[in-house]
DNA sequence: ATGAAAAGGCAACATAGTTGCAAAATCTTA
DNA sequence: TAAGATTTTGCAACTATGTTGCCTTTTCAT
C-alpha cells in the first residue's frame, strides 16, 4: 500500500476524532482502524482480541463507549447476547443517529453487516402502542458464503 | 383466588412439562409460574431474583436452557445485552418454533411484550443475500405507559 | 417400594463489565 | 515549544454473568 494512502487514512481518523471532541490517542486510532479495515461489524470480543495486546481491557470498553456516545459507531442487537458495533455513516457523527437500516447476520461466517440501503419498514402496531424506533436483524446467508 | 383455579394451573404446568419430556420439578414449576403470572418477557436477572432465593443460580440457567430447547420459551434480542425470555405460544411446543412475531420494548417501563398478532415483514435484501429469519424489535411507549 | 435416570446444589472456575485513583499522554496558549 | 491544565490510560480490585464437574437428591417407571 502506498504511503500516501495510509497517511490519508490517519488524517481522516484524526479529523473525525477532533470533530467529535475526542483527543487523538493511540488506542482510539487503532480501534477506528479496525473498523475501517473491515466491512462488517465487530463484537466487543473481536476488538479486545485485536487491540487487547496493546491496550488495557478497560480502555477498550471506554473507547467503544465514547464512540457510541459521539455517534461514531452504533450497536447491533443480537440473539446471542454479544454486543456488536459498526461504524455509523457520516451523517450520524453530527450528534443524533440515523440508524434506520437493516442489519444482517450470516449464519455461516457469523459476520454482521449493515445494509445501509435497506431501510427498516413501518410496523403496524396494535392500538395503544407507539413506536419510536424499529430494529431489524435478518439472519441468513451472506453474499460471500452463498456458494 | 379459589383453590380450583390454582389447581388447574398446576395441572397445566405439569402437563406441559410432561409433553416436553421434562420431569416435573419444583424449580421448573416455579419458573413457569413466573412466566404465566406475567404478561411481558422476563430477563434472566428478573428470574434469578424472583426464583433465586429458593434455587441455585445454576439451576435457573439450566432450566431456562431446557425450556428454550423444548420450545417452551424463546429469547428476544435486545440492544442492552440482556437476554429476555418469553413464553412461546402453544404451537411452538411441538418442536420447531413459529417465532415470527414482532417484539416491543417500552422505553418507559422497560417491559418487553410479544406482539403475537404482528408478523414480521418481508425484507427486500440486496442481491446475494438470502434471508432465513427476521427479528424485529420495536422500541416505544406501551399501552400502559401511554398516558 | 425400589432402582435407574434425571435434575439440583455446590464449588470452582471463566468471562464480561465497572469503578477509583494515580501515572502518562494530549491539548492549549502563551 | 515548554508548562500547566485537562483528558485519557493502566492498574487493581471488585461485581456480575455464565459454565463445568461431581456428588447428592428428587423424580419416574415398574
Amino acid at each position: 500500500m502506498p504511503k500516501q494512502a495510509t497517511q490519508d487514512i490517519e488524517t481522516r481518523i484524526a479529523a473525525l476524532l477532533k470533530r467529535c471532541d475526542l483527543s487523538v490517542t493511540e488506542s482510539r486510532r487503532k480501534i477506528l482502524h479496525l473498523f475501517l479495515e473491515q466491512p462488517g461489524a465487530l463484537a466487543h470480543g473481536d476488538i479486545e482480541r485485536k487491540a487487547g495486546e496493546k491496550f488495557d481491557r478497560v480502555t477498550v470498553y471506554r473507547t467503544l463507549q465514547a464512540f457510541v456516545e459521539k455517534g461514531i459507531i452504533h450497536t447491533i442487537p443480537t440473539a446471542d447476547n454479544s454486543i456488536r458495533y459498526a461504524l455509523c455513516k457520516d451523517e450520524c457523527s453530527g450528534g443524533h443517529h440515523h440508524d434506520h437500516h437493516v442489519h444482517f447476520v450470516c449464519s455461516q461466517c457469523d459476520n454482521t453487516y449493515c445494509l445501509d440501503d435497506v431501510v427498516t419498514p413501518d410496523i403496524k402496531l396494535p392500538k395503544g402502542y407507539q413506536a419510536e424506533h424499529v430494529e431489524v436483524v435478518v439472519e441468513g446467508v451472506c453474499k460471500n458464503c452463498k456458494g
